[in-house]
RNA sequence: GGGGAUGUAGCUCAGUUUUGGUUAGAGUGUCGGCCUGUCACGCCGAAGGUCGCGGGUUCAAGUCCCGUCAUUCCCGCCA
């Protein structure tokens, strides 16, 4: 026997009747009968009813113990009378009726109570380690780890190899802003904290390790949202030598696939591979979005042209300036009142910011239209478009928003959500996956030609694609991984070949001795001989949620930052003090004011 | 940097608009008492409030106005 436990508070059951045991964990609830008392005792593996009978002469010393206190107990295994089994307790056949109490930490307040669920989050990130102790929250973190464990027997079992990679590295010019971190061995430098171990695997496929993983941190320095931690998150990294892109998603299909099938729960309907592949273009039209919820069956369509042949000035000079009009098919949605369509506007010009609520169009039982904008169409003209969305019942109805492209697009994407999930056109209990494919290499900005993505993917044309197209025509070898409308993976094919990798960035506006520089670790080890590869990177915290429809990222985190990226706990983060800065050459200056107190 | 929502007892929330008006309520938790079979135990009693903060309007502000802070969601940002 242990010295502190015979079993856990979560395996004793009636075959265990008039054993004698030992029991250590947290006083869950008690209830005082003023002669008997009783305790569920709570663990890690679960909860078992502790009875104090006057006879033991501990009485008072139990009815003292605040709530939480962790405590010792030894007692016999006594089968409850039928009328007293809980059937909602594994261990609810027995309790526990104890003669010896030894108590190892007294609580004497608790600032809330672990059974409610109803505490804020800024207590719960205060007082993490209770939170933690929560029934929800300890079940979640329990959870993350045992998908972690699946994701990584599955790597395994693949024979991919597992390698960690520098923490303290050099910043990259790409990409999101860097964490950096001063070096007191060389004054005025700076280490930074990898955004992801992207040039290390690349080495590592140089050095001929084949395939590689790791369950890799990830430190990017950007704002956070529901779906993104600020500071730090994990993903599953992998890179892969002598692989096509069909070959990188055969894998990436077996990971989710196992992950998925072995922890979402039953019944749930899981996508098994080979995923839909949708081309980027593609999935601008149909989602407005480059992570789509395929479990929501809206496809967005163009009806630009029509509003050439039309009386609607306000559409029609829209499309003579090269926007668009793109229409949201809504199955039945004429059936909603006239105040569902007035908040769907008042949504639409207020979160959305709209110029103008999205105008609609119904269909009639008599096979006419109404809506405010059928007075400016044929008759044919409409009947084409509801016949284009597939439309042909009554109520049926399309909304139409109108613009510049790069200015629909969000409105667009929430808007195809927003009425799906008015309608109840989502799927239940479903995880439906895709591959987004086909991202062009680059993108333009104010004139700028930049990388639209990974400035390490290859085209798709090789170096003939960079000497001959125009570089918004030129598509990469990336892929991203969606899931429910989270994108939860990136990836691509590499460029492996050294002439076209400046190239790239030449046109992108770096010259060749800035690249020299700024990769110079990955450049030199390529010229020792570098093997065709590829790879992705699929987000833990993401997967998580999804699996466990949870809409913030900080509930699948053990210690999460707040929204302004402080931790409640340690306070980080906090000043250096004197010694520190002097130590490692750095000074403040410029600081705003409210930061000199 | 910008926009929306929220802020009342330790915690969850009602009261705030329509209509400013006596002592701001409930549940839960806490504390005290009672209780030998409960399992969210029960019963009796008590304590607990700068109504986020500051200013303004008014005879009178939790309620109206302005500002500000905090939390959160979104936009920007996220190769």
């Amino acid at each position: 026997m242990n010295l502190y436990r015979s079993h856990t508070c979560g395996e004793l059951t009636a075959k265990d009747a008039s054993k004698i045991v030992k029991l250590s964990g947290w006083i869950y609830r008690r209830r005082d009968h003023g002669g008997v008392i009783f305790i569920d005792l709570r663990d890690n593996y679960g909860v078992t009813q502790v009875v104090f009978h006057p006879e033991s002469g501990i009485i008072d010393q139990v009815s003292s113990l605040g709530l939480e206190s962790v405590i010792t107990v030894e007692g016999e295994v006594l089968k409850r009378d039928d009328a007293q089994i809980n059937p909602n307790m594994i261990t609810g056949e027995i309790e526990i009726s104890v003669n010896n109490l030894e108590v190892q930490s007294n609580v004497e307040s608790l600032p809330w109570s672990v059974i409610d669920d109803s505490i804020p989050e800024e207590l719960r990130l205060r007082d993490r380690v209770l939170d933690l102790r929560t029934e929800g929250q300890h079940e979640m973190m329990k959870f993350r780890s045992n998908v972690i464990r699946t994701m990584r027997n599955t790597m395994w079992d693949m024979d991919i190899n597992e390698f960690q990679t520098p923490l303290l590295t050099s910043s990259s010019p790409e990409g999101a802003r860097d964490f950096l971190v001063p070096s007191r061995i060389h004054p005025g430098k700076f280490y930074a904290l990898p955004q992801a171990p992207q040039q290390f695997k690349q080495m590592l496929m140089v050095a001929g390790f084949d395939k590689y993983f790791q369950v890799a941190p990830c430190f990017r320095d950007e704002d956070p949202r529901a779906d993104r931690h600020p500071g730090e998150f994990y993903q599953l990294d992998a890179e892969f030598s002598f692989v096509t892109q069909e070959e990188v998603f055969k894998i990436g299909e077996k990971l989710m696939t196992e992950t998925f099938n072995k922890h979402t729960p039953e019944g749930a309907i899981v996508d098994q591979g080979p995923f839909r592949q949708i081309a980027y273009k593609e999935s601008m039209l149909k989602y407005a979005c480059d992570k789509p919820d395929l479990r929501n069956p809206i496809e967005i369509f163009d009806i630009s042209k029509v509003w050439l042949d039309s009386e609607f000035a306000v559409f029609k000079s829209i499309v003579e300036q090269g926007g668009v009009v793109r229409a949201i098919p809504a199955k039945g949605a004429g059936e909603q009142p006239r105040s569902w369509f007035d908040k769907l506007g008042k949504f639409a010009q207020k979160q959305l910011r709209m110029p103008a609520a999205p105008g609609y169009i119904v269909k009639n039982e008599d096979g006419t239209f109404k809506g405010p904008l059928v007075k400016f169409l044929r008759q044919e003209q409409v009947e084409a478009i509801f016949a284009k969305a597939g439309l042909t019942e009554t109520n049926d109805t399309i909304f139409l928003v109108a613009g510049q492209e790069k200015h629909v697009l969000q409105p667009l994407s929430v808007l195809r959500n927003k009425i799906a999930e008015d309608l109840n056109l989502f799927e239940e209990n479903t995880f439906r996956f895709a591959w987004i494919v086909d991202f062009p290499m680059y993108e333009e900005e104010d004139g700028k030609i930049d990388f639209s993505h990974n400035p390490f993917s290859k085209p798709q044309g090789g170096m003939d694609d960079l000497l001959n197209k125009d570089p918004e025509d030129i598509l990469a070898q990336q892929y991203d991984c969606v899931c429910n409308g989270y994108e939860i993976a990136s990836g691509s094919i590499r460029n492996a070949d050294i002439p076209s990798m400046f190239k790239a960035f030449e046109i992108a506006g770096y010259k060749k001795e800035e690249v020299e520089e700024n990769f110079s670790g990955m450049l030199k080890t390529f010229r020792l001989g570098v093997p065709p590869h590829g790879g992705f990177a699929f987000g833990i915290e993401r997967i998580i949620m999804i699996m466990k429809n949870e809409s913030n990222i900080r509930r699948v985190i053990t210690f999460p930052l707040n929204g302004r990226a402080q931790c409640l706990l340690t306070g980080a983060p906090l000043k250096a003090n004197e010694a520190q800065m002097n130590e490692l050459h750095i000074r403040h200056f410029n600081l705003p004011e409210e930061a000199l107190d």
